[in-house]
DNA sequence: GAAGATTGAGAGTTCAATCTTC
DNA sequence: GAAGATTGAACTCTCAATCTTC
């Protein structure tokens, strides 16, 4: 993660592969590259602000993603499964999260009561707090910080929206939901 | 990566988390948030594609990355430094890519002439075919066939390079380069 | 002393196999 | 037999420490 990289007196590195790839003919192919290069090294220097204003508080992205999804349910507890259907994750990474997150006090494992295969993560008193002090840092040093007017940032938004539907990762008949998370 | 997921009757996850962000009054920055969690999720969408039409091949993205970068390279030679230089990630990711690559004879190491600290990753001829094959199946699968017209994606590389260069990703002073690599 | 590269430890991910319960 | 969850193996990435050479 960017284990500091000078910042300058460096081409853009998208350039230079579209240069690159156009000299090897792949003309119609350079634009979907550039796009795919480019949303990859934005991911890199996103995950690393947000990891960087996670560690002190001792979480990593994909448990504060574990930790407000749970803060955002009805009863603040979620069956596992569900847990790594929201998030897009192997089953084996949320059991991974939630066992980190539980070695902390901030999560609970419990048998799910109506279902004895399942088990419920419940988040703690002292798990609300930590999500509570981890969105507001990541609020305040993240996403409330991005180099790019609002206008921008909304364009930029609908464009990778229009990608996330073609590729499925969202049905738009239900999208008239209420918001509701579980 | 995916191990497949249902890709429908599901409400836009994004729009869940903005709904559940302004219920929390962060409205200021409810954009920014849905612009960060748009990238990571697209990221994952993109890279699963990637990883998925390079596992035949035995490739990682990264391993791509180091094997066209070396193609690309005039002399088909590359210090090692100048690799996770030129990729952004950290020397011992080099180190780990180079040896996977080595160990199926797609690339050589080589002591460096001009510093006697340095190693040199040489792309072999093997690994120039496996190189070519894959840069084929990836325009093909990916690049070529995003779900996005040329225009769309002309924009969200723009956005991304404003966001890019912000982050100071590269100099603009110099990006009139002609192109070269090494 | 600083730079180039490697090593070992620690954390995260995925996959295949397994165990329990539906 | 299928679904929910866990376990162990294999990879990858980062970081700190180390070794060699500038």
């Amino acid at each position: 993660m960017g284990h500091d990289q000078g910042m300058s007196g460096r081409p853009d590195p998208i350039k230079l592969a579209m240069a690159n790839w156009e000299s090897r003919g792949w003309d119609d192919e350079v634009v979907g590259m550039a796009v795919v290069t480019s949303v990859m090294r934005v991911w890199q220097l996103l995950n690393a602000q947000v990891e960087a204003a996670l560690r002190p508080l001792d979480l990593t992205f994909s448990r504060f993603e574990v930790l407000m999804l749970l803060s955002f349910s009805r009863t603040g507890a979620l069956p596992v499964g569900k847990v790594g259907e929201r998030l897009q994750v192997h089953p084996a990474s949320v059991t991974n999260a939630v066992e980190r997150l539980e070695r902390e006090g901030l999560v609970e494992r419990r048998p799910n009561p109506n279902d004895r295969r399942g088990v419920l993560a419940v988040i703690t008193e002292a798990g609300r707090r930590r999500a509570d002090e981890a969105s507001d840092v990541v609020n305040r040093t993240v996403f409330g910080a991005l180099p790019l007017d609002r206008a921008d940032q909304e364009a930029l938004v609908r464009l990778l929206e229009r990608m996330r539907h073609a590729f499925g990762d969202f049905d738009r008949a239900r999208e008239a939901g209420d918001g509701q998370i579980i």
